[in-house]
DNA sequence: ACTATCACG
DNA sequence: ACGTACGTGATAGTC
């Protein structure tokens, strides 16, 4: 096969008017809007870097969107204006692919449709691969054995795109391509401005294509219709569906043509572009152009990078440093050895030192002992460490450095990196090079740009000089970051979280980590051991039931066997396949036995791969887990937990839940685990101020019962167990911004019933309903939410025009202030029970953190006094008109404990 | 690399 | 009319 070039077509104003209404309000220094730009320029880049095509071109209408299809306009006379913020960024996205040499294809007379359906036909005509991107559906009927219709969808905020041959058109609409536009001329497009015939909506459009074929077809056998107000209006309307057949008809025969040449998908990143991109301020697209134009920039750099003449002079430099001055440091780490050091001190200056490793000395992961005597590295191991004691110092994920500095305090370290997150923590990650672009407005160089796939001990040895250049611009955005993000904290009132809770848990989880948990390997293998029999078992009913051999653990192969081979009903859903979800088979499982044994079969199968087996690997030659929490993940202030998580230990079921009697306390100790009891809640009853739910809270009883009881109106005492539950489930929706469909989802209710228990729990407690309207209204407002202490989340779908987005952002509006205050709370409380600890000289340690819950290694002799500690810090971590309740156990393994 | 599923709070 | 609960991470299968 000659491998075929590849064509990627663009639909201008429809991908502009997607992203426009796509992307929240963005503007630059100047005021002017570039979210449309933005947006547009977003979608392209992701299309590019899928389709890494060999050509590109963009078409425009002449005139604006709303001047198309004028057969329609003359007929009904109205026209929609373009939104004055969308309009003003026509002009300039034209001048930025100008500016990129994209190829623009607008012609007078001619829409752009009719431009992209001539391109894409004589493309595909000349054997070329055609990808055409637009927001409009109507181009489906262009799609074609090598012509790819996609379509990008922005969903819970991120970009998606559906792709169309003419199989998935079917699959999709149940008509071919070319039948779409009957399809289209029947139904009508209000967007597009197709009358198409009334009384006739997609799903009689679809029913009639399917039968006849097409519109004369449907017009032949007008007679045959059955339902009466369907073929009347058919029949008064029959020039209005020819005239919408017009209107929806593409053409594909203009005249126009394409210079392959100039198409040439290359070159985009061109200095004007550059200029461009700067003036609206997309700087996180700047990267992008890190090849060319990062060059100059760094020359500037460049110059204040050193590399030291030898060991000593460098210790000379560390030595000279003075107390209290703001240090920028960058240790480059990997696997815990010290590879290289770089130092930026107030000068600017930066000073560079490679640290060779002995060839024998391999250091585990999981050696405990990690400051190790080895060779060169000593010296300056020890003026790493004095300096952290005596200076400001300012560094890209410290946690990963504190065994190379003093652990006395964290009062004068500062990372850019809790910084960067705390800022805008809905960011997936938050590299230097990001930092230094978003915050300090210059590019350096990227890890993977500079070593490939390469980690630090291989680039030192085959790449010294990039090593030195990577190293020193480490340090120097650190420096230069600190005072910046200080600044913008403080502005934002987030620098006291900064300084003086997250700093500090940045220490604690340190030590968490590094203290890990034991493990007992021989019982975790006996319980996957245990596991496999009954899983074999499973495996062979289930084969024999379905009377064929297949892989269970496959939805698509499962959902085919069930619902094809098996003709077993209430199928559907995704757009993938049958959806073979627990809750879909639960509903299955009573009638059919092979169902039951699925969720059995899976059930078994998760606990075995990812809990028996999955744990296995984990454990190190100390025998512990040392899991990574990660400070700088959730959107809404959480820790979380990886490799492995141990926040998603089972719990909720018994055989899950025994996988728990394996994590146990090291010799001489036991565990001591405490939960707070329904923090969330509590905390939503202190942040409304509802009287009704703190009094419920004064009472000291089962909340869920008492709540049960003022909204069902029965007495306490005669709260049924269903009236609990519900009321329970109303409880959790509160805190997950509720929903009448969610609710009623949750329930097996009608979202009626639904409705009424969340109008009845309102009507009880007036004060939350209150708050979370205000919630809702101030992050319309201001664009983000704030917890108790000050965290911020930014909540961009608010602003979105789509109802979708929009409701998923007055959930989130409602969720992340409890959520987050919440997780400020037991951040204090870990803080607090830590240097309790600490201060108190006791050798029990804090070693998880599970949300809600605390877990101490304890001594068997400081039993008592850690007991007093952990429960007076973590009840006194917050003043709330409710008290703060903790739930506490001791035991000789996990699942004793908790 | 992405999707579906399921473990936790 | 739209289509959903909030926040995570690991695994297996599929592309």
């Amino acid at each position: 096969m000659s491998e075929s070039r590849k064509l990627v077509l663009i639909d201008g104003h429809s991908i502009l008017n997607r992203a426009f209404y796509g992307v929240p309000e963005l503007t630059n220094a100047q005021g002017f809007h570039t979210n449309a730009i933005y947006g547009f320029l977003n979608i392209m880049f992701k299309i590019l870097e899928e389709e890494k095509p060999d050509y590109l071109a963009v078409a425009f209408d002449v005139h604006a969107p709303t001047f198309r299809h004028e057969m329609y306009e003359a007929y009904k006379g109205t026209r929609k204006a373009m939104p004055e913020e969308l309009r003003e960024q026509v002009p300039v996205m034209k001048d930025v692919l100008k500016a990129m040499h994209v190829v623009i294809m607008e012609q007078a007379g001619l829409e752009a449709d009719d431009i992209l359906g001539t391109l894409a036909k004589k493309a595909e005509a000349a054997g070329i691969e055609v990808a055409l991107v637009s927001g409009d559906r109507d181009l489906l009927q262009i799609s074609d054995t090598h012509i790819k219709i996609r379509i990008p969808k922005t969903k819970m905020g991120r970009t998606e795109i559906e792709d169309y041959y003419p199989e998935d058109v079917v699959k999709t609409y149940q008509v071919t391509p070319a039948q779409f536009i009957d399809l289209k001329a029947l139904m009508g497009d209000t967007a597009d401005n197709i009358p198409g015939v009334p009384k006739v909506g997609q799903k009689t459009a679809t029913e009639l294509m399917v039968q006849y074929g097409s519109l004369e077809s449907i017009y032949k056998h007008v007679e045959e219709i059955t339902k009466k107000s369907i073929r009347e209006s058919l029949k008064e309307n029959r020039e209005l569906a020819d005239l919408s057949k017009t209107l929806a008809t593409i053409r594909t025969d203009c005249a126009v043509e394409l210079d392959y040449e100039a198409a040439k998908a290359e070159g985009y990143f061109t200095p004007e572009a550059y200029q461009l991109f700067k003036q609206l301020e997309f700087k996180n697209m700047l990267s992008r152009f890190e090849k060319d134009a990062a060059a100059e920039k760094n020359e500037e750099i460049l110059s204040h990078f050193h590399k030291a003449e030898d060991e000593k002079s460098f210790l000379d430099k560390l030595r000279k440093v003075k107390a209290g001055e703001r240090v920028g440091v960058y240790p480059a780490i990997e696997k815990k050895n010290l590879l290289g050091l770089a130092v930026c001190a107030d000068d600017g200056e930066v000073w560079f030192y490679p640290i060779s490793l002995p060839e024998n000395r391999q250091l585990s992961l999981f050696e405990t002992d990690s400051v190790s005597d080895d060779g060169d590295a000593e010296g300056i191991k020890y003026e790493l460490s004095e300096l952290s004691g005596r200076c400001r110092i300012s560094t890209f994920d410290i946690k990963k450095q504190y065994d190379f500095l003093k652990q006395d305090s964290t009062e004068r370290y500062f990372d850019i990196l809790i910084g960067a997150y705390l800022l805008n923590p809905l960011k997936s990650d938050y590299d230097l090079e990001t930092i230094a672009s978003e915050h300090l407005g210059f590019m350096i160089p990227g890890k993977a740009e500079v070593f490939g796939k390469a980690g630090f001990t291989q680039a030192a040895k085959e790449n010294p000089d990039k090593f030195f250049e990577y190293c020193c611009c480490g340090a120097y955005v650190a420096w230069k970051a600190s005072d910046v993000l200080e600044n913008k904290l403080r502005e934002a009132g987030m620098l006291d979280l900064m300084l003086n809770m997250e700093m500090p848990l940045s220490l604690v989880l340190f030590d968490m980590e590094k203290e890990g948990v034991r493990v007992r390997r021989d019982e975790l293998k006996a319980y996957g051991d245990a596991l496999v029999e009954r899983i074999r078992e499973l495996e062979h009913s289930i084969h024999t039931q379905a009377g064929v051999e297949f892989n269970i653990n496959s939805p698509k192969q499962l959902g085919e066997v069930l619902f094809e081979t098996m003709h077993i009903p209430g199928g559907k859903k995704t757009k993938t396949g049958y959806s073979t979800a627990a809750d879909v088979l639960e509903k299955l499982s009573e009638e059919y036995p092979i169902v039951k044994d699925i969720l059995e079969y899976r059930g078994l199968t998760k606990l075995k791969s990812t809990y028996a087996d999955g744990l296995a690997g984990y454990i190190g030659e100390d025998e512990r887990i040392h899991t990574n929490f990660n400070q700088t993940i959730t959107a809404t202030g959480r820790i979380s937990s990886t490799e492995p998580n141990l926040q998603n230990i089972p719990m909720r079921m018994e055989l899950g839940r025994r996988i728990r009697k394996v994590f146990v306390p090291g010799e001489g100790c036991e565990f001591m685990d405490a939960d707070y009891s329904q923090i969330e809640l509590r905390v939503l009853a202190h942040m409304s101020g509802d009287e009704q739910l703190i009094d419920a809270y004064r009472m000291d009883q089962d909340i869920h019962r008492i709540t049960a009881s003022k909204v069902f109106h029965t007495p306490f005492e005669e709260v049924t167990d269903l009236q609990r539950r519900n009321a329970k489930a109303v409880n959790f929706g509160i805190v997950y911004g509720i929903s009448s469909f969610g609710l009623s989802q949750d329930l097996s209710i009608s979202r009626k019933e639904a409705a009424e228990y969340i109008e009845q729990y309102f009507t009880t407690y007036p004060k939350v309903k209150e708050f979370l309207d205000k919630l809702v209204s101030d992050a319309k407002e201001k664009g983000y939410i704030t917890t108790m202490f000050g965290r911020r989340r930014p909540i961009p779908e608010l602003a979105s025009s789509n109802f979708m987005q929009r409701s998923f952002g007055e959930r989130v509006a409602m969720n992340s202030p409890i959520q987050g205050t919440a997780a400020d709370i037991i951040k204090i409380a870990m803080i607090r029970v830590w240097k309790a600890l600490k201060e108190a000289g006791l050798k029990s340690k804090l070693i998880l953190q599970v949300h809600d819950e605390l877990v101490i290694e304890t001594r068997m002799e400081e039993e008592d006094q850690v007991r007093r500690i952990l429960t007076e810090n973590m009840k006194s971590a917050a003043d709330l008109a409710v008290t703060l309740e903790i739930d506490l156990h001791t035991g000789q393994n996990w699942y004793e404990a908790k």
